[in-house]
DNA sequence: TCTAAACTTGACCATTTTAGTCAGGTATGT
DNA sequence: ACATACCTGACTAAAATGGTCAAGTTTAGA
């Protein structure tokens, strides 16, 4: 299961994207700043979220990054995809390892595992980055 | 968020007790060699599992551990909880650091992940061991 | 009473993952 | 031309993971 601060700061720099990219693309080094992420780790995560057409570049002076769809057709399963962050649950092994195959009690715990994947991606599925502009929005002092 | 083999060996191995131990305890090194899992580390997991009084240790020949409650009563929470595996999302850093306090646009994501949070917990609190053995029973060859 | 089975405790460690940094690029608007 | 901003890949310190190893203590049963 991974869970971890990429897929964090993935999600917290398409929001700080998509409040300010109305009218120009928005520079890395801008959302670093406000976010507080270091540059050179944004610019990792940007490239594999442009490899899945989530954001597109533009290059140059004045250039920067704009979000490729819809906010509300960015859903967070696409997100946590792009940066490699994986929501699967600690898994049985393949044929020559222990635990699972092999074993008189095998596969104990296997369909825990896959309803729990399915329970947390449900969730995943079902939030767009609309749903947390809005939801900061209406928190927001 | 933890969710590694600690849990699944945890979970795996309390199954297996709670089939075993009708009538005699069960020693740590049945569950090894019938679950694969090395005896030195369910000794680390049992010893958690017994501070959490999810289970009971006797010692000497013949010994070994028994159920302290009922299938019913042991939800996953409680096994992921004696067994440190933290159910808790990435989070927004104390006071010095960067990222949810100190800066512009702070705690864009948090509620997100504390939403998450009450998804899989509420999960495992509806999951217990007996949940498990009767599922498995169902599905077994 | 002796001994082997089984629990108990704590230190240790190799490997992998994480969360970055660094050092170079290349493209382009002005 | 040149500053700005994207682009790429190599590298790495620190933490987490998934264990192992060693040295016990306790107790049932012969």
């Amino acid at each position: 299961m991974k869970l971890t601060s990429k897929g964090r700061y993935a999600v917290m720099a398409l929001v700080d994207l998509a409040r300010f990219d109305n009218i120009n693309p928005v520079s890395l080094r801008d959302i670093s700043l406000r976010q507080g992420i270091s540059l050179d780790y944004l610019e990792q995560i940007f490239s594999k979220l442009k490899k899945n057409e989530i954001v597109k570049s533009i290059r140059g002076t004045q250039g920067g990054y704009v979000l490729n769809k819809k906010p509300n057709d960015i859903k967070l399963t696409n997100i946590f995809h792009a940066v490699d962050e994986k929501v699967k649950t600690v898994q049985c092994k393949k044929e020559s390892k222990k635990g699972c195959n092999g074993k008189a009690t095998k596969c104990i715990t296997h369909n825990l595992w896959d309803e729990l994947e399915i329970h947390i991606n449900t969730f995943f599925e079902n939030k767009s980055l609309k749903d947390l502009l809005n939801n900061n929005k209406e928190t927001r002092v």
